[in-house]
Parts: C-alpha cells; structure tokens; sequence
DNA sequence: TGAAATTGCGAGTATATACACTGTTTTCTC
DNA sequence: GAGAAAACAGTGTATATACTCGCAATTTCA
C-alpha cells in the first residue's frame, strides 16, 4: 500500500471511529459535570458512586460494579478514595468473602450539597436536547453497551 | 429532607445522570475495541492518536490536541508513550516554541497491522446499529461536545 | 466429608485524563 | 527596542480505568 492510501486511511479510521467519538464525548461531558460539581468537593464520578450506593446500600462491592457497569477492581480503587475522605464505610458482611458498602453522615451531606449542582448542569444538557432526543440517545448507548457485552 | 426522600434523590441521580450514560458506553466500547485491537498491541486511544497523527503530520501537539478535542497535557503524556515504543518522533519546529509530530517507519507499520482488527470491531457496531441510527448517534455526540463548550 | 470449582476481593502494573503551575520563546505595543 | 502579552510546551499531583495474578471463603459434588 502506497502512502498516500495508507494515510486516507488512518484519516478515515480517526474520524469515524465510533470509540473515538464516546471517549471524546464523555471527556467533554465529564469536564462539564466536574466543573459544575467544584464547589461541592465531589467529581461526577464520585457524586455518581456515592449515589448509587446510597440508593443501594447496604451493597458488596461487586453487586455495585454491576450496577453501574465498571469494572470491580476500578470500583475498589474508587470506593478507597470516599472511604479516605469519609463518605462510605466498608463492612465485613455475613459471607466474610464480602465488604458491605454504607453511606456515612457526611456522604449524605456531601450528596446533598452536590445535588442542586448536578442538576444544573444535568438540566443544561436535557434542555437543549429535549425529552425525546434524550430518550433516544439514552436508548443508544445503551444499545452500545449491549453491543459490546453479547459475543 | 428525611432519608427516603434523599434516597429517592440519589437513585434519579445515578440513574438518569447524562455523564454516567456517556461514560458507561465510553468504558464499554473501549474494552471492546481494546480488546479487538489486543493483538497489534496498539489501544484504541493509541490507534487513534497514531491515526491523527498521520494524517495531519507533521503537526504541533496543541494542534493535535485540538484536533481530538483531548488537553494537551494529557496528549502529552500519550505521546511520550507513542515515541517510548518507537511509533513517532518529536522533533523541534522551526518555532522553537513548537513540538512537532512524525509518525515513523514503525508506527506506518504498526497502524497498518491495526487497522483489519479495529475496522473488525467498528464493523460490528456500525452493522448492527445501520448508517442511519449511526449518524444521528454521531450528531447527537457532536451536540453534546458543543453543549459543554459555549458558556 | 474432602477435593474441586466458584465466588469475592485486593495488589501490581500500566494507561488515560486533566487542573494548576512554571518556563521559554515569540509577538505585540508604545 | 524594551517591556508586556500571548503562545507553546512540560511537570506535579490527583483521579479514573482495567488487566493479570493471587488469596481466602464458600459452595458443589463425587
């Protein structure tokens, strides 16, 4: 292969690629949430955790990975951060395999203080596109993921 | 705000929270893509710096950095990898200011090897989704990168 | 009941990401 | 032309991500 179709490409692969396109998405979108959330000490990640062990609790680690479709190892690495800074507590459950996750007092505040932020960053985004073109978009990224989970 | 109030709260949040979609289909198509690309030994963030590169050599890294709309002191950081493995070669511009970027002999290679497998998996979305559902999904994710730009 | 398989989890290692700050070079302005 | 402003890039630090490997507890089953 010449140089020239070598290089159309690489230029078609980098401008098409549909990774490419969700990683650049979910840079700006994460940039946008982090930015909004400052004032509350939480990233969107941690903000997004903290909620879904809250709306969980009391929860293993792994049942928690599940939930939020991220990988246990990555999860546990994050789960030590909101320890550290007092947000979660983590417990030996019955099946002494386990650690049971449990929101403390001042995760509760932390979510509390954070969400009012969230949502103005969360109704920016819903109100530019509408009901029925967030719906859609929901629809496929989870499509995506199903795509990518079934082989 | 009693505890199932709050609760409720943090279950809407986590579930319906745009950052969370977009970074849980960005986890899930790079795995698959990484997992796909696996054997040239390129990641799908590699692949596709190394493509832009290409196609836009020779180029400046905040250049390059604007092009994939990715900071330039984390393409930096890519980059430094990219020349570690031999893939590309930073050299100083006529402004010494400026790094500029070439793809070498090996990295021409490397991309050439990676591109059957990562046009495999991309295939495999864009097949399953069809042109149409593609584009509007692309469209939507351009929106979604302008939403979080223009305040 | 005891060995094998499974399950739950952590550590080691490597990459990706970006903010705040710093230094250097170039350009602009008076 | 000197000083100010802007542009280009690197470092320090912190977080997010996941693969591989390994260990301990539990369950399964012969």
């Amino acid at each position: 292969m010449d140089r020239r179709k070598r290089a159309e490409k690489a230029r078609i692969a980098f401008t098409t690629c549909a990774c490419h396109h969700i990683r650049k998405a979910s840079r700006a979108l994460t940039q946008f949430y982090d930015e909004k959330l400052r004032p509350s000490g939480l990233r969107v990640t941690q903000f997004n955790i903290l909620g879904a062990a809250l709306a969980l609790e009391p929860v293993t680690i792994s049942r928690l990975a599940e939930a939020i479709v991220t990988d246990r190892t990555t999860l546990t690495r994050n789960l030590r951060l909101l320890e550290k800074h007092g947000l979660i507590r983590l417990t030996a459950g019955k099946d002494r395999r386990q650690r049971e996750i449990t929101v403390t007092a001042d995760g509760r505040r932390a979510l509390a203080k954070a969400y009012p932020l969230w949502r103005e960053a969360q109704v920016h985004i819903l109100s530019a596109l509408g009901p029925k073109r967030w719906q859609r978009l929901l629809g496929e990224l989870s499509t995506l993921v199903s795509l990518t989970r079934q082989e």
